[in-house]
DNA sequence: ACACTGACCTGCGAGC
DNA sequence: TGCTCGCAGGTCAGTG
């Protein structure tokens, strides 16, 4: 389940582990990974190197010498780095053979993740119909409000719409309605100016603190070979039982096919 | 045109 | 103990 601060966590670290290491061979052993042609991905990536480390969203984004990787790791995706003769098991769906000797092996139960070669100079704006990333001047309170008056959902299913805003999940939607003290569950046309501005500042200083945190296991993973993020760390309402501000019972609803957690004393 | 639902997958835990 | 069932959730195709 990576959402932004996770994928952003995964990036940076793969950015510490493999710069400019070179493939020297790929393996894909579940092609339906692979968004398009699975030999051809692999002949594509042979002798590429991983030259520049980014992310748009959810996406991760390795630019290598001449083309762009996009990955998604949807809920269960995961890279390790390890020895080529290091125990492999079935979930490890896409290995990548390094010009150091090690193996970036992609994992991921579920078989939800996707891979895909893109154009270098592919355009990240309009990148899979994504909205503007949440740190991003372009996602202020004008945005909102303009963006939320055509939409007849719940708050939860707009922050979960990456045409809205880039890179919000699940958790953090939660979390993010909890810091603004709005219900999921309340129509997004009928909030105030005043939550509008909460919502950007919101989204802002809790992804921010996220990736703050997910920056500390950072070191860990030096020592550790998967890589995966944290962000249980700060939970205020996501799967808890009692609301951390007044200790009311915390309820659980489904919105928009999502398990969707507030405070009834809180959340308005 | 928009909003909603189910499919994609596997593993895990609750309940019988 | 061993089975079934529901749940986990990001995205998109299909439906109303």
């Amino acid at each position: 389940m990576p959402e932004l601060p996770e994928v952003e966590t995964v990036v940076r670290t793969l950015e510490h582990q493999i710069h400019d290491c070179g493939i020297s061979d790929v393996t894909v052993r579940l092609d339906k990974i692979i968004e398009g042609d699975a030999e051809e991905f692999c002949r594509n990536l042979t002798g590429q190197h991983f030259r520049r480390f980014a992310r748009r969203g959810k996406y991760l984004l390795f630019y290598m010498d001449d083309i762009l990787l996009s990955v998604h790791l949807r809920m269960e995706g995961k890279f390790w780095l390890q020895k080529p003769e290091e125990e492999m098991n079935r979930h490890m769906h896409v290995l990548f053979d390094l010009d150091n000797g090690m193996q970036l092996r992609y994992h991921d139960t579920r078989r939800f993740g996707r891979m895909q070669i893109l154009p270098y100079d592919t355009d990240l704006t309009h990148f899979h119909d994504l909205g503007p990333e949440p740190f991003d001047d372009a996602f202020n309170a004008a945005y909102v409000h303009a963006f939320r008056k055509k939409k007849h959902v719940p708050l939860k299913t707009l922050l979960l719409d990456q045409h809205f805003v880039a890179g919000i999940g699940n958790i953090y939607a939660d979390e993010i309605l909890a810091a603004c003290r709005l219900r999921p569950g309340r129509s997004c046309q009928r909030i105030t100016r005043e939550d509008e501005e909460h919502i950007v500042s919101e989204t802002g200083r809790i992804l921010k603190a996220a990736i703050a945190a997910g920056g500390t296991t950072i070191r860990s993973y030096t020592s550790s070979l998967g890589i995966t993020g944290l962000f249980q760390t700060e939970c205020t309402v996501h799967t808890m039982k009692t609301c951390q501000r007044c200790g009311s019972e915390i309820r659980m609803k489904r919105i928009g096919g999502r398990s969707s957690y507030y405070c009834p004393h809180c959340q308005k």
